[in-house]
DNA sequence: ATAAGAATATGTTTTATAACACAAATATAA
DNA sequence: TTATATTTGTGTTATAAAACATATTCTTAT
């Protein structure tokens, strides 16, 4: 993907942020971002490093994670097209406390920070987005705080499934889960070990919740996984 | 206490937001907050509810905390004087999604959020007040996440400890924590039953980490502390 | 002052989940 | 292709923490 791609993304209003701002800002982004390519599994920053860019992700899937005791990792948010992030370590003025990495092969826009303040400073709509935004994700952090730490492995897991599907949707066939991830991952999304994740997945074939085939999961009873992750 | 308080707090620039408004700015939020008292254990706002007022501490101890599975409470965060809250929901255009308690007897000032709308969208640098106090939330929240789903018990209690005394400091003899909560709370607060809460208190006193005297907790090995919250 | 209720303390049992072990399947590289 | 590594699957064991039970101490109200 070339530059293009992110120019359309701008100057087409085809993301919230975009339409707030003048031509004129629109421009000085056009011209100050960069294009990034990432690998599948390749790691976009680490935790502990300092935050310079606003990421901006056109292509593909991206997690940010967060390494806790003995190398566990937990997947803390699930980005999609055209979603923004990176940006909220500079806001703090702290070291990222979490990593990114491609889900699968993504391309990403970069654009410096220091820009971003600079059209915050002088535009107050766009302080406003930021507000919001934050604020959403603060709401959501807390919200699984109480999911990760009070309910059971089935409805963390079924918990999962839903969030996976309200992030990435399904495919045509309106059941299979667009997003193709390792158990592992799963795993890390759901707080638990990959034997669980694995073992919990099979006890849903087996109720006839979903289908497995490989990393491939189609969902049968979306109200039941609902009722899981909701009761237990 | 009476509306003077505030006035202080705010004319006097007590607290960093303040010093950021124009005198002008500064007589219109004199001129619309209210004062409330709240009785121990009373409830200030409710999940569910619909957000109105940016809440200001003055005096006492305030606990945020979200109900979960079967009752059970989570303590997200705990407040002191002079700190805000209550506007993340009205930021996000969405009910509440924990509650606010008193811990102790406490004097609030409450400050309509329109106004607050009003005068961020009229000063910026407000407006990055409220971004960076987000982002350091949010950045806070991920953490938490990470060490109430990974860490055993002992850690987590240790690490509560050491979170108590970062927010609400020592008395005098530079080791008795400054707050007197029930075990039940210290329990929320770490994710873990009352139970076990005193049991691993009472480890800690066998191992002269602390000592207790109902719900007076010295703490005798700051380091040792540190060391349980990080590696176990 | 006494009773009733709440909070604290501690021992025992149960259970959810991690840890471990190993086999089978799949992907990757030489 | 064959070899090697990685991922997936499943059974077994160990363990951390919840659940339960009961006693004791502390508060609060009458």
């Amino acid at each position: 993907m070339i530059k293009s791609a992110l120019e359309k993304v701008i100057s087409e209003d085809l993301a919230e942020i975009w339409s707030i701002l003048t031509n004129e800002e629109k421009h000085r982004i056009i011209d100050a971002f960069e294009i990034h390519n990432f690998k599948k599994n390749q790691i976009i920053y680490a935790e502990g490093e300092a935050p310079e860019y606003l990421w901006c992700l056109l292509k593909g899937k991206v997690k940010k994670f967060k390494e806790g005791v003995g190398g566990r990792a937990q997947i803390l948010r699930l980005i999609r097209p055209v979603q923004y992030f990176g940006y909220r370590a500079y806001f703090a003025q702290e070291p990222y406390v979490s990593s990114a990495g491609a889900f699968e092969a993504s391309t990403l826009g970069a654009v410096p920070m220091e820009l971003v303040m600079d059209l915050i400073r002088n535009n107050n709509n766009l302080a406003i987005f930021f507000i919001k935004e934050l604020s959403r994700n603060l709401g959501g952090s807390d919200t699984k705080i109480v999911n990760l730490t009070q309910k059971h492995i089935r409805g963390r897991l079924a918990e999962a499934l839903i969030v996976l599907k309200d992030n990435y949707g399904y495919e045509d066939d309106n059941s299979t889960l667009k997003i193709y991830m390792a158990r592992e991952d799963l795993a890390n999304l759901s707080n638990m070990t990959t034997s669980n994740a694995i073992r919990t997945l099979s006890g849903f074939v087996n109720e006839k919740i979903i289908t497995v085939d490989g990393r491939r999961i189609r969902i049968l009873n979306e109200a039941m996984l609902k009722k899981i992750s909701k009761f237990g």
